[in-house]
DNA sequence: TGGAAACCTTTAATCCACTTTAAGGTCAAG
DNA sequence: CTTGACCTTAAAGTGGATTAAAGGTTTCCA
């Protein structure tokens, strides 16, 4: 891992920190809380102070979330050894899982694509009655009926 | 609208209406406290009821939000008269942007896919060192310079 | 009639990854 | 000596719910 990133120096402010790695101020105390980070070293006023290592831990995060992983899988790859098998295995578990989820995603997604397509197709504003608002109306009679709650979440 | 739903009748406990609905109870109450639905008319108990009407409502609500929409974009449809042209107009603009967004999200997904991939591609185990956990930290240094906080959020 | 089961009520906490706000402390420059 | 740019903390808000706690009501059955 030696010379992966540059050698820990002294000392920035939060401030810095967050404009050196892109992770706002805010979110870098968050981070903190989560565990992400250690408890900073403070100064005589009560400042966090952050090395360039800290910075690099900030934007392998950053670089982490940017592939769209929670932060219980960044906390399990910040803890990996870059030499150690094991914990190849163990990166290569949780990407292999990573990509499955966004597999499952990606294809809800082309389903749901299609479906809103074929909606939006069904008006052409000239008729007297609207067909979206109609055929959503159909859709609301068509739901299956009964089954407590099948739970839908939000994914934007 | 006419015979679109069924003729408002009586009553319905919020537990039967949550059966009809598919809807929990717990979540009909969170959609009144939203404004999806009217504060329903309460017995001499304070039981809340409803109607068919509202049933249908409910139904509405769970079409919306399996084309993924946001709570947000229901309640504007919800509005909406069949009948005319300026609310069609509406329609057809909300469908618009959301499929938009489903695109937009898709071909993020897309590339994310391709990345994670690659990344994937990377790593046999059979190495002294993990290629995977290498990357990382090499995008970790590649990260875009400064910059405050360009917000990722997460996207199931 | 009594008492348990099945319903209903409310408020508040939980999830995720943050952002925002409020109320205040510290520090350098003018 | 004040201004303003920074830092501190705790708490609340976002979306779209779910779950739990603590209590009131109704219904059924022996």
């Amino acid at each position: 891992m030696a010379d992966l990133y540059p050698y820990a120096t002294a000392g920035y402010k939060i401030g810095e920190a967050a404009t050196k790695s892109g992770v706002s101020a805010a979110n870098i105390r968050f981070y903190e809380k989560d565990q992400l980070l250690k408890p900073q070293a403070r100064g005589d006023n009560s400042y966090r102070m952050y090395s360039d290592s800290d910075i690099h831990r900030l934007r392998f995060i950053r670089a982490c979330r940017a592939l769209d992983m929670s932060l219980g899988e960044v906390r399990t790859l910040l803890r990996l050894d870059l030499n150690s098998k094991a914990d190849c295995a163990t990166a290569r578990g949780a990407l292999d899982e990573h990509l499955a989820h966004v597999r499952a995603r990606l294809s809800e997604l082309k389903a749901l694509e299609k479906d809103l397509k074929a909606l939006r197709g069904r008006c052409n504003g000239l008729d007297t009655t609207c067909h979206i608002i109609e055929a959503l109306h159909e859709r609301a009679n068509a739901m299956p009926k009964s089954i407590p709650t099948p739970t839908r979440k939000r994914h934007v």
